[in-house]
DNA sequence: GAGTGGTCTAGACCACGAT
DNA sequence: TCGTGGTCTAGACCACTCT
């Protein structure tokens, strides 16, 4: 058999038809512009219009394309960076910090964050919502848990609930002592509360930021921050350098 | 009209579907248990296999689910945490990390490379490939761009490419003083040649970590690794804290 | 060869945003 | 009201893994 087989891998369609739209939104479309709609772009590749989505999904996933219902397919800005490593550690809702509260409750957290927090799987603790906006739009949704423990002195505070009482709660953490915290990110997927909170549909792919902050020898208080994945690109503190990536003399692109 | 609107948002299928799955596999299936076929599946929650693949897409995107052609749909154990943020900085290949050089080239780094390298959009520089492994899984694929400036006595080495040479260029970084490092997460898609290294198809989300290394006042390096998004936590160093993870004492679950 | 997940089709209807 | 992307269907065939 001398037959060379070139080719035995067939690339799926769609794969392929990534490519060939990667290759077109660098070279003839810019940030903004709308694309046909997904009928006529099948039309003109020749597949189904499911193909052709499996193909607009990467794009999107990968921060090209933006899609909106009613609306179109727009070419997307490249993502934006946003810090979430913290150079100098300190309590959400210090001075300065890029988030807005929102919201405030009572509530029993989430199993795995009852367990990060080292209370009872029925305890409750101050939940409170936060969000983040850049340039307008808004880039991530936070739960803040925080025990009872953390916060002793609130109880002599009758704030109702709502944003007023989001601020004071967390007026009261800066009192105690931030010995340290720790990160982790996944990939997750939009719950409907947040997805409305950030603009999306919900089950939309969204960085999930846990941070652990750690007082008294102990978890003080959990973060759970889901950032929009197809916007975001999360950094991780300059350790003792200058942020050098911005600067308008520089980088024309 | 007096008529109260309760479902006059109905819920998508798939949307449902995933919350019943998830509930099943909380309650119903253990880590590894294999699943009923998308098949029989469809069949059982009678809806079309497109609509059911829809729902696990998205468990498998939270890293419930793991689906092998060929083989089946399994329970994904819990992710790993693995560890990225660098509590004391040093450079990669340094004694005691992560990761195994698997191949080194010269090559053109890709655009965006070599605007943080600052070097010549065609300037060749040495491109070694590295692979991380954790509990005998591949759990990432690093492509780590190193200029000829940054590794100047590497010429009087004449090991042959391969693994051999990328030990030597990493051997000759730690003679340079590392003076800092920035990182920055993203989603991404894996590449045909990561996603071979990942056990992945192409496609797979993955988590894009790229690492800056300074020296010199300026940038001697960039690393671009991809994790399984599916089965990796990156955690960011416990600043100044234990890691009491996995605490055999404690945490029964 | 049997059985699995992965790709693809050609339709249909729905929810939403703009007009 | 119209055009958009989002959901859903009922098939078909392919690529892969196991036995």
């Amino acid at each position: 058999m001398g037959t060379t087989q070139l080719e035995s891998v067939p690339e799926p369609k769609y794969w392929h038809l990534k490519t060939v739209l990667t290759e077109a939104l660098d070279s003839e479309f810019s940030v903004g512009e709308i694309l046909p709609n997904e009928r006529d772009l099948a039309a003109r590749f020749g597949v189904a219009r499911a193909t052709l989505r499996q193909a607009l999904e990467q794009l999107e996933l990968e921060g090209r394309l933006q899609r909106r219902r009613g609306v179109g397919t727009t070419v997307a800005p490249p993502r934006v960076g946003v810090a979430v490593g913290a150079e100098r550690h300190q309590w959400p809702g210090a001075a300065g910090d890029a988030w807005q509260p929102v919201d405030c409750a009572s509530a029993a957290p989430p199993a795995a964050v009852a367990d990060l927090l080292e209370t009872d799987r029925d305890e409750q603790v101050h939940t409170v919502r936060r969000s983040r906006m850049t340039h307008g739009q808004p880039v991530a949704a936070e739960l803040l848990y925080i025990p009872d423990s953390s916060v002793p002195d609130l109880s002599g505070i009758d704030s109702p609930s709502g944003a007023a009482r989001a601020r004071a709660v967390l007026r009261e953490l800066q009192h105690l002592g931030l010995e340290g915290q720790d990160q982790s990110v996944e990939l997750g997927s939009a719950s409907a509360e947040d997805a409305k909170e950030l603009d999306r549909l919900p089950g939309a792919p969204v960085l999930v930021v846990t941070t652990r902050y750690y007082a008294g020898g102990r978890t003080a208080a959990v973060s759970v921050a889901t950032y929009r994945a197809d916007t975001c690109r999360l950094t991780f503190g300059a350790s003792g350098h200058v942020e050098i990536h911005h600067d308008p003399e520089r980088r024309a692109s």
